[in-house]
DNA sequence: TTAATTCTGTGTAAAAAATACACAGATAAA
DNA sequence: TTTATCTGTGTATTTTTTACACAGAATTAA
């Protein structure tokens, strides 16, 4: 499976080395005048909304792509790293603050975008839509949250790629270690909590077993107090700090 | 671990929110003008030489930083995409081609370059020693092998945690994947691979244990002939097409 | 030539982790 | 009040991981 990827990858990326010549040193070098390709930086965040894993998209009103849902991104100022900037990009467009922003990876093909060469650093984050609301900034026209596998067709850019490298991303480091935190309320049943790791991993756990595994890993506890509205009477837990 | 990482970054990245004004969605977006960032592509080589895991550094006579070991790297031009970049680097300044190269991550810290704002994208890549020769070509003064626990004090740049970054990437490759082959001779023996799986994971293994697992991965086989020259006649073994 | 050393190759038992599975009590809905 | 659906819980089975020892092969030293 990843040697696919890599062979892809190389097919791609191969061309004709013969035509490099010696000498050419000095054009590696940095120098002032380089030529001007912007660096944007986009960010899939993602949140648990109606038991599903969801990104947020928006439509904005300027720009070339006016009539595709878009990642949350804009052009990375002289003044700012790029985590800086996924994060400013977040707040203008979305209203939302205070986020751990992850790497995820940088995107370059020559045609990206339809202004001038624009590479993206793209981004991922969590948040907890009960304590980050989102807001429609100005120029914002639309914003909605999309189900990973009902991202609309007229998705712009690569940015459906971006999402699913993202959600890749976020499946290899939930399955290492405890970020459930950042997307569940304060206080969740334990079977919110597997319904979230269920539609974040797309796999299916057995209850037994999952709970298990959640209380050895000693990250949550109960706060004795029991959900109402929700057949059973679950317990409400909450994380450990 | 991961969760020190993340608040790491944050205390880094998050900045006075509340001076973002409404209205300057404008300056997201891409414009031809934007400012003269310079990205480069700054590739890591491994390579298993005498038993151990090491990366490719070189000295260069041009450039701000002469006197220090660097990974090769270069400036992205404007008709190539950041892997191409990758390549062309390697190849101008270490003959090498025809790898496979995986992007770790991008570095965009203000101060990262003397000359002016340089954003660098990270990769990794894996030879054999045995059918990729290094040369050194020209304006490259010293090319030379270090294993990772002893890069020299005078690295520049932040490519020291570039290493790191990368190193940890590959680990967590291997553990889900065989890309030994990239990185020994076509015919090897069990106790060369093993050596190599420790010094990349830096672990020790048990061999009847590491044996086992080795082929019921179905990923070897032996060309039943034996190495000379080492006590026991060990087989040799190849990579299963 | 012989002896000593160091490497190879091999299997099994014990421990740990992952999986499969069923029923009684709680709450909401009918 | 009856029905339907959700919660909480423990054990047996399977699979995976780990620990461990000795005889034979090739090199090295005497």
């Amino acid at each position: 499976m990843h040697f696919f990827f890599m062979f892809e990858v190389a097919s791609i990326i191969f061309f004709p080395m013969e035509e490099f010549t010696e000498g050419s040193l000095e054009q590696l070098q940095v120098k002032p005048d380089s030529y001007g390709l912007s660096i944007t930086a986009d960010v899939a965040l993602f949140g648990f909304l109606d038991g599903a894993l969801k990104v947020l998209l928006t439509k904005r009103s300027v720009g070339k792509l006016k009539d595709c849902w878009l990642l949350p991104g804009g052009v990375m100022e002289a003044d700012e790293t790029a985590e800086q900037c996924a994060l400013k990009v977040l707040w203008y467009l979305t209203g939302i603050k205070d986020v751990n922003v992850e790497q995820v990876q940088t995107y370059t093909a020559l045609n990206r975008h339809p202004v001038k060469r624009v590479g993206t650093i793209a981004f991922y984050a969590l948040i907890k839509p009960e304590s980050h609301p989102v807001e429609r900034k100005l120029n914002v026209t639309e914003i909605k949250w999309f189900p990973l596998n009902e991202l609309p067709k007229d998705t712009g850019f690569d940015h459906k790629e971006i999402i699913q490298d993202a959600h890749k991303l976020l499946k290899r480091n939930l399955k290492n270690q405890l970020i459930f935190g950042e997307l569940l309320p304060k206080y969740f049943t334990l079977n919110e909590l597997q319904t979230l790791y269920e539609s974040i991993l797309e796999e299916q756990f057995d209850r037994r077993n999952f709970r298990k595994k959640i209380f050895q890993m000693d990250a949550i506890k109960s706060t004795g107090r029991i959900k109402k509205g929700v057949k059973g009477g679950p317990l409400l837990y909450k994380k450990m700090e």
